[in-house]
DNA sequence: TGTATAGTCGACTGAAATGTTCAAGTATTA
DNA sequence: TAATACTTGAACATTTCAGTCGACTATACA
C-alpha cells in the first residue's frame, strides 16, 4: 500500500463523482474543470478504476461515469489499490532470503504494520467521506483508537 | 504524509537499530548487511534522520548510530516525515484557490483523512514495533472488519 | 444519416523521485 | 599515525508522476 498524490487525485475524483452521479453520469471533463485535474490524466486514472470494476462507464453523448457498486461498498483502500497497483509488499518478495532471524522478525514487524494501514483506509468508505459532517476531525479520533483496539462499530460513519 | 518504500527502508532501519543499541553505537554497515540495503543510501537516510534529531552518531572507531531518545518516543511517523520530507498536504497550498465550494469541501475531506493516517502513524512507535508479539491481534481484527463489512472480493494485496 | 458527444487506447514527454554508486572529506580511537 | 566510521556531495540509471497528443469507437439525437 503505497500512499501518494496519484491516489489523492483519484480520492478526490472518486468524491466529486459520487456527490454527482444521482443526476446521471458524470463527465470526466467536468471532474477535471471542478477538481483541476487535467482531463487525460484522469482518462488514465479512470481506465485503471474501471477495470478494477469501481466504476461504469457510459459511452456517448449524456455519457460519462457512474459508480459500479454503491458508495458503502467503495473504500480508499480500493481506490489507491486500483491506481497505485502492485508495487511488492516486503523487501523479500515471498520466502526468498528469509533464512536469517532478524530479516525474518523486521519482515513480520513491516507487514504488521502495513495490514494494519490497508486496514484503516479499508475502513473509510466513500460513502463517510461524502457524508462527512463539516469538521469533526478531532472528535474523529477517539473513534480510531476504539476501532484499532477491536471496538465494535456499527454500519457507519466513521467520521 | 506520504508513504513509499524510502519510509519502509527507513523504518526496517530503525528497527534493527532499536534492537541492537544495547550493544553500543551500530553502525551502518552492520544495517546495510544484515537488511540488505545499499550503505550509501543508508547514509542519505540516516542523515535526514540525525538533523531530525531522532537518532544521533557517535564517529570514529566503535561509533555508529544511536536512538537520539528512548524507543517509546520514536513514532512511525516521526521516522518517515524525517525521510520523506515536506510534499505538500492539498493540492491547494493553503486557502488560495478555495472559493469554489466543492474544491473546499473534496479538500476539507482529503486533509481529514491525512490527519487520521498521521495520527494512526503517531500512534506506533518503535518499542510497539520491536517489542510486538508475532502478529496476532491485528489479524483478528482485520476478520472482524470484513465481516462488519460484508464479505469483499478483492483482498487486495495488503501490500 | 450525419454529427456532436464522450469514452478508449496507445504512445510519448519533461520533471521529479528512487535507489545506487563513487569520491573526497572529517572526527575519533588505539 | 593508521584504522575506523560518520559526513558530504555529486553523478547516475531507472521508475513514477503528471500531462499531452492523436486516432479511434460507441451512442444519442436532430
Amino acid at each position: 500500500m503505497r500512499l501518494t498524490t496519484k491516489g489523492r487525485f483519484a480520492v478526490t475524483a472518486m468524491i466529486d463523482l459520487a456527490q454527482r452521479q444521482s443526476n446521471g453520469p458524470v463527465t470526466l471533463a467536468g471532474i477535471s474543470e471542478r477538481q483541476k485535474i487535467s482531463l487525460s490524466y484522469l482518462e488514465q486514472l479512470f481506465g485503471k478504476l474501471r477495470r478494477h470494476n469501481i466504476v461504469g462507464s457510459v459511452r456517448g453523448p449524456g455519457g460519462g461515469y457512474r459508480l459500479a457498486r454503491g458508495m458503502n461498498e467503495v473504500t480508499v483502500a480500493d481506490i489507491i489499490a486500483a491506481v497505485d497497483e502492485p508495487l511488492d509488499a516486503t523487501n523479500c518478495g515471498g520466502m526468498e532470503n528469509c533464512q536469517d532471524e532478524h530479516r525474518c522478525m523486521t519482515h513480520d514487524l513491516w507487514t504488521n504494520l502495513n495490514k494494519r494501514m490497508h486496514e484503516y483506509l479499508a475502513s473509510v468508505s466513500l460513502h463517510d467521506l461524502v457524508n462527512q459532517p463539516k469538521a469533526k476531525a478531532v472528535a474523529a479520533s477517539v473513534a480510531i483508537d476504539d476501532r484499532l483496539r477491536g471496538a465494535r462499530r456499527d454500519n457507519v460513519a466513521v467520521a
